[in-house]
DNA sequence: TCCAATCGTTGAGTACTTCCACAATATACA
DNA sequence: TGTATATTGTGGAAGTACTCAACGATTGGA
């Protein structure tokens, strides 16, 4: 039985968005980009591991030795943060700290053989969620927002730098 | 006495993301919408009002009157957590709470005249916000990536439906 | 009538981030 | 040389945001 006098309150069946939200790009990639780490996250959680945990793990893969200051500075969360997560990684045998000879203040922070196998792993698990995220773009415009988004992100921050 | 400042400046090695994620389209999505949404924040937030503020505003804007629920579930947050959104809205004379007298369990909610005029102010501040964010792109582009995103997150979540 | 479900609301619990203080170490300078 | 200041990694406190379970008021159906 239908509600009497309610039909101009209720709502279309379907809740949506705004459409001055929905028009915004800026909105829409605040929102996709929400969703993306959200869904990456939850995916690495299930292989044991978080985001920063594979940020680390990808940039120790390209850099085999950094500080931790370095680290947090280049993925731009706090240095103290960053210990937890050195923390978790190093307890699971993925990286290893030791101190700097040559400064001793410093860890020289590097990934180990099992890091790099488990980096394998979490490398395709992502490109894996990344390719059924992008299912509905063809790879002509793929390429198009990939450049628009890397044009977008050094202008706002200038830690993008185009990989060769 | 000394300048640190200066040492800091003159930094020789500029702290750099690894290539595995920038050269990923998921990870830009997620880095660049999470920059975005600070940004946006914190520029309404210097007109007093929240990101959650804004998006309610967008949709009385558009719909007249909504139940609670419905504005909660087309946002996508959580009913409990929009209650002290519009406390903070009908604290400021922006929205208004009516007991629906077909059903006394629900609220319609409603922009008052106040809460247009603010809404003018912060869609043009969004607006202005949003065209510095993509000055690096052209028109041509700016079309392609909002379309792009538009058809990724509509396959996320069927909440988005095209505008007009 | 009674019972289950819904609406808005509250509060507790949790996770995340930011900020500050600390010891160890390095550097600058008089 | 000694002394003051900076930096590095670390721990902890405070603040914030989100999730979830429960509650009173109310509705609709059996």
């Amino acid at each position: 039985m239908s509600t009497p006098a309610l039909t101009q309150l209720e709502s279309p069946i379907k809740p949506c968005l705004p459409k001055e939200l929905v028009s915004s790009t800026a909105f829409l990639l605040a929102r996709v980009g929400m969703a993306i780490k959200m869904r990456v996250i939850e995916e690495l959680g299930q292989a044991g591991c978080g985001g920063y945990e594979y940020s680390v793990l990808a940039m120790l893969g390209e850099a085999a030795q950094e500080t931790q200051a370095a680290i947090a500075d280049s993925l731009g969360v706090d240095r103290s943060q960053l210990v937890g997560v050195l923390d978790t990684l190093e307890k699971n045998g993925l990286v290893e700290r030791k101190r700097d000879p040559h400064d001793r203040r410093r860890h020289a922070v590097s990934i180990t053989a099992a890091g790099k196998r488990q980096l394998v792993r979490l490398r395709s698990t992502v490109r894996e969620l990344e390719e059924s995220i992008l299912e509905p773009l063809d790879e002509k415009t793929r390429k198009t927002v990939h450049e628009a988004l890397f044009l977008v992100a050094a202008n706002l921050d200038p830690r993008y730098v185009r990989p060769e």
